[in-house]
DNA sequence: GGGATTCTATGACAATTGTCAGGTTTAGGA
DNA sequence: TCCTAAACCTGACAATTGTCATAGAATCCC
């Protein structure tokens, strides 16, 4: 499983794709791959960087908790995306915690192969500017979601934002299985309020479950309560 | 008023700073320096930008309409900031509103000239990305403030952010007046929510109000409620 | 396999927040 | 100045959401 990031297909989905062969070359000389377990934490909240991580497996979700005590899970990461680089550019200790929802496979990368090739690589640079543009927008949307919408209509746009990303397992449930904690962290609110509303969901046949596992049954159903009907 | 961007004291507070002379040169032949009244759009949701808005002073709010037409505000921009990047950069139409909320006196700055130096002077981007990564954290911050703290809380944070941000005037009120709808809006609350709690804040004496301006009186219990007591 | 622990589920209730409906005040233009 | 429109304010009520308590189901680990 030693190979090397020339040859890495991950890499076509984030920025390292605007390095040049050299500098993957040097990158992957330096790389340390890895494996988290589930419910393992890649880093932090707090956490000094001195490195990014490239997801090649599995699934992250990023997190900061709130002076109340709760998680507020900011975003999932998967396959292609690079974890911590916002802190490494600005040179601050992390805003978010790290922590595997499924077995991942990481590349480390130590920061000085990313902060070398901004400073020699104006392509590399605009490409990571690129992602951080998309990022910043998609955060925009969280924040106007969050804010104007119901718990019931975040919850009904979390399984359709599940199922366009992750997609479904071949008995049409999600496959990211969720634990109910962690939706309810990703649309910010009280777990038993999730759960309750996911009770509702499926009295009203809008989904099906089974275990923790949830499949989606109606997503015109659903898309309309989103949008608030 | 005619002033040159080399001269501009402005931009040490913005990314602009790591361009050369001579690219400021540039910026400064081809920037029009516009003035617009509060209440008047920078550009709204959907434009396409073809240049950036670099504050020269007065106050802006960035804001974003939900499907239940309500205005998100993400975001307060001030003397120093450029607006507009984010669209420019990741080529997109912007996501966000930015209308006036102060009178404001504004370069706006084409956006061949940012594009051309961003290829040119890979300080310039490097500085940029940081800035962006900047915005980014504190977005992230809105979201788990936003979906973890009580309508009271954040109003009551609001309140501080103001203060910090804007100051006050010679006779303690905020510097920055919003009105009670935008208050509200930078919050994600109904209008009369907002108005509720502030009338609420006034009778417990952490504010004192006069016409639209508010006055912080206590600024600790503020700060106590914020953290939840 | 069994016991402990964690996760899921539901009820009852209280607190928070939104909505509607009305008033009053303020601000700006004719 | 006065008139009008907009902004502010308050009450009453309903809907939403959070909290606490409790119980069953699933899972993990020895």
């Amino acid at each position: 499983m030693e190979s090397r990031c020339e040859n890495c297909i991950i890499r076509q989905f984030n920025s390292l794709r605007a390095m040049s062969k050299e500098e993957l070359k040097h990158v992957s000389d330096s790389k340390i791959t890895k494996t988290v377990k589930k419910g393992e934490a890649l880093f932090e909240e707090g956490d000094k960087l001195n490195g990014v991580y490239c997801v090649r497996n599995g699934i992250s979700k990023l997190s900061k908790l709130s002076a109340n005590g709760k998680d507020q899970i900011v975003k999932l990461a998967t396959k292609g995306e690079v974890l911590g680089q916002r802190s490494v550019i600005a040179e601050e200790s992390t805003n978010l915690s790290a922590i595997a929802v499924q077995d991942m496979e990481v590349c480390f990368i130590p920061k000085e192969s990313i902060t070398n090739t901004l400073q020699k690589n104006p392509n590399f640079t605009m490409e990571v500017l690129r992602h951080m543009a998309h990022d910043l927008k998609e955060a925009d949307d969280v924040i106007v979601n969050i804010s104007q919408k119901t718990v019931k209509q975040r919850i009904a746009e979390a399984f359709l934002y599940l199922k366009n990303n992750f997609g479904e397992d071949e008995q049409g449930f999600l496959a990211l299985t969720l634990s109910r904690e962690d939706i309810s962290n990703v649309v910010g609110t009280a777990t038993e309020s999730a759960i309750r509303i996911i009770s509702e969901f499926k009295k009203l046949g809008l989904i099906h479950t089974s275990g923790k596992k949830i499949g989606i049954k109606d997503e015109r159903k659903l898309m309309e309560m989103v949008e608030g009907f």
